[in-house]
DNA sequence: CCTAGATTGTCAACCTCTTTACATTTAGAT
DNA sequence: ATCTAAATGTAAAGAGGTTGACAATCTAGG
């Protein structure tokens, strides 16, 4: 790979995450650290409870972060998307991994190992608290989750997770099996299926083979905000 | 207050949190920097929303973490025992408060105005990575609370809470409210209520006014781990 | 093109938790 | 000791979600 294709791909992967605001040498640095690797759908980055060696970038495709209940049935904790890092808390507390990570399809993954990142934020002390900004979006979003499932009809916790995607990905699409969507926020795929169908009936969304079209994004939001914006 | 009250103070807050492996120079710093205040039952800490000025540290007593939905009624995020921090998200990101604080009985609590961390931090880089070690141990807290939410049912998220605080305040006995024990999980008194008698049946566990004695701790943790230890 | 596997649509039966309601008990204050 | 507010015990009715079942639809791969 030579140093421009590096470059392109790490520039993806810089805006607007917590490598944006690193000097440019540390940035350099990033960039020779970093291996890019494609999986094919369905592969396994992580599991829960092994020690971390790597942070991991989602450049295209898609990381489903799930569990496994002692049954045997995946439970799906968020969705990773372009542009997007994760395995930070990991690396920071050199503690175990919090879950199995899948690509759910085609995808292109920046892989950073922990002791380029160590020696990198030695050289740099800002790239130590650019990570931890990552963590703490993290941490708030984790803490938000709670709250939402203490506080938020399924209705409205569907609502809320079919918006947030929807604002990461920076689109009105949102491609996801009905069964994936009801494991993210805790309910049947037959309810997410109901749901569903009651919105498309009042014209806020239209519903496509694995995915999701939001037509009236206001309408949707304001199932949850308690209040119009 | 003279010096050795203070250290003692700052002791019991310092052994097995954050500040533990922190060097003696840097601790004497914390030990000048921080407040101490004494606060009645019910008197509010932080309010959600709000810019961070302060780190928290329960030195006795009881803080509730917990936000009001738009229709009055509050939900219990958790609470924080004798010996525990809090608050340092805001601090590390310089976002707002994620949640309102209470105390909920009479409670001595430690302040550490955000400056002095700062510059504490600065000094001593390891005062930093140990405040990060406290935000990943809370981080990790959060995404388990989210994975009980989607893998344990109400009996066994009650179970677990209960184990949990016991574990954080080393007694058999978590006093609290039954409705706010339901708060904090997401069922209603009611249902906490019969929950609570039917292991009272089984003799795991015996009520008391306004808390619980837990009598088979290991049966109680075999509810939500599917197997014995 | 055509088939297999995945996904979706839909229902009815069942189950769990909530809500409403009211009686009882407890701890703390005067 | 007595009163009061908080907390608990309990039950019936109802809402809402799950489960299981089966048909219909869609997509990808040969």
């Amino acid at each position: 790979m030579n140093i421009d294709d590096r470059k392109n791909k790490l520039k993806s992967l810089s805006s607007n995450t917590w490598m944006s605001g690193l000097p440019p040498e540390a940035l350099n640095e990033l960039l020779i650290a970093a291996r890019f690797r494609n999986y094919s759908a369905n592969q396994c980055l992580q599991t829960k409870g092994e020690l971390a060696g790597v942070l991991y970038g989602v450049l295209s495709g898609e990381v489903r972060i799930s569990a496994t209940t002692s049954f045997g049935e995946e439970i799906v904790f968020t969705r990773i998307h372009p542009g997007k890092w994760f395995g930070e808390i990991a690396i920071l507390d050199g503690g175990v991994r919090t879950h199995d990570a899948f690509t759910t399809i085609q995808s292109e993954i920046a892989i950073l190992p922990k002791e380029s990142i160590i020696k990198i934020c030695e050289k740099h002390p800002q790239a130590y608290s650019a990570l931890v900004m990552l963590l703490c979006q993290h941490c708030r979003q984790a803490f938000a989750a709670v709250d939402d499932f203490l506080l938020l009809s399924p209705e409205q916790r569907l609502g809320k997770h079919i918006i947030t995607e929807l604002d990461s990905l920076e689109s009105n699409r949102v491609m996801i099996s009905q069964q994936e969507l009801g494991a993210l926020i805790g309910i049947s795929r037959q309810s997410t299926n109901k749901i569903l169908k009651s919105w498309e009936n009042k014209g806020w969304i239209k519903r496509v083979y694995r995915g999701i079209e939001v037509v009236e994004y206001k309408s949707l939001r304001s199932l949850f905000l308690g209040f119009e914006l």
